[in-house]
DNA sequence: AGACTCTTCTACCGATCAGTATAATCGCTT
DNA sequence: AAGCGATTATACTGATCGGTAGAAGAGTCT
């Protein structure tokens, strides 16, 4: 047990209410469970006995079960759906940006595998709204992939047919990486974003010839600590 | 309430041990509940009363909840998971039966997009025993997959690089239909089939001039009562 | 030291829900 | 015209599990 129990204040990251850390490892060891047993095979008691302490302590950071799983959830969607977002003024090429943005994607759907899934399997388990601000989120995101797909192709870069249909088997194959992809698997985890990206980049006819050499190594976000919604 | 029953045997059915058109419409209720609430969200009193019945009619023809989730599971999953498996004596070269395995591939998913994804979603709810059968069919069919892929590439009819991360890529490209086909979208199924298998012919590199005319009709297979396993 | 606050525990409640014991009913055969 | 097997209902149980009341530690400030 580390101490570091500077209560409220203190810490580098942002002002919470508590001890942020300890909240961590409830987060922690909740999406391990999750992405075991999913969010109805996993009782607190679980998590309690995991984290060797007892319910009330998991009850004084988080006021409920839903707001573990959505706490995850958000994190998770956040950093992997905002990948295909660029700046106002970047007025580089829709391809150059596609790939940019698809590399992110994946990069961000590997680094958080164990959580990004949770927005589709347990959608039953989620509070209407926060399913609601989950929904938003992928339209936004769809939104722009299909603009920048769209764009590409309109300048002959990139030719694919169905832009929708198209879009969303993408989403699917990066989606679904949470059923086969193990962090202590054959390949490294970089090694698979290269590979899935570089499918992805066939799937909208996208050559780029130094695509493969650089993985962007920044795309490993620190998962600042974002606010769940409502 | 259609009368028609004419017990245990009579039905052109297969001979199962009770009323079997009644054990469907159970089933029928349970699909669409599994799809839109999860399992764990479904509950048998939600089974009940939109068949307008109590539980001891539904527990008269399944021995519990999991039956009834494992008989769709294992339905859909065999019609799904099946359809790359070739007779032995076929000698058309890998491109065509993959091209063709493709298309029965995504025609039975959009069929069964319901139970489809059960093998998913939740797996935590599934006893051991049936999650290792289930593994067992969707490695075999990643296994001929994967075969055909690889003939059909040395005999450079294929293109595509790591054939393990493109397979899993389809899969999911398939395998996430659940989360965005709706059979009353903009799109008919058989539209929606042709889209999602040319983006699926697209990311293996197959060339096929005649796919997408020809829809194979016989694909919508008629659910003969498939046994669950153990 | 003693009061005050933040943190954690022991021990419990209340609700939900899968599943069942038991009996009523219904259609058919004799 | 009663009896028999197959089916369906009433009314309950037992267990699980999310969540809580209330108090006991433990650090801190004066």
């Amino acid at each position: 047990m580390p101490s570091a129990h500077t209560a409220s204040k203190g810490s580098a990251t942002a002002p919470t209410t508590t001890g942020a850390d300890k909240r961590e490892r409830i987060l922690a060891v909740a999406e391990g469970l999750f992405y075991r047993n999913g969010f109805a095979g996993t009782t607190m008691d679980m998590i309690c006995s995991e984290l060797g302490v007892t319910k009330p302590y998991v009850y004084y950071y988080f006021h409920n079960k839903h707001e573990i799983v959505e706490t995850l959830a958000w994190r998770a969607s956040v950093a992997c759906l905002s990948t295909m977002k660029f700046p106002a003024d970047d007025r580089r090429p829709a391809d150059i940006k596609l790939a940019e943005g698809l590399q992110r994607w994946v990069a961000a759907c590997v680094a958080h595998f164990r959580s990004s899934a949770l927005a589709f399997r347990v959608t039953a388990s989620l509070r209407p709204e926060f399913r609601a601000a989950l929904r938003t989120l992928a339209n936004d995101f769809y939104a722009d992939l299909g603009a920048l797909m769209d764009e590409g192709r309109r300048q002959g870069k990139l030719s694919f047919d169905d832009t929708t249909v198209t879009a969303k088997a993408m989403g699917g194959a990066v989606g679904f990486m949470y059923t086969w992809y193990r962090p202590e698997g054959r390949l490294p985890p970089e090694e698979v974003a290269a590979r899935l990206t570089a499918t992805l980049f066939k799937m909208i006819g996208l050559r780029l010839p130094a695509a493969r050499s650089k993985q962007s190594a920044q795309a490993r976000k620190r998962a600042q600590p974002q606010r769940t919604p409502s």
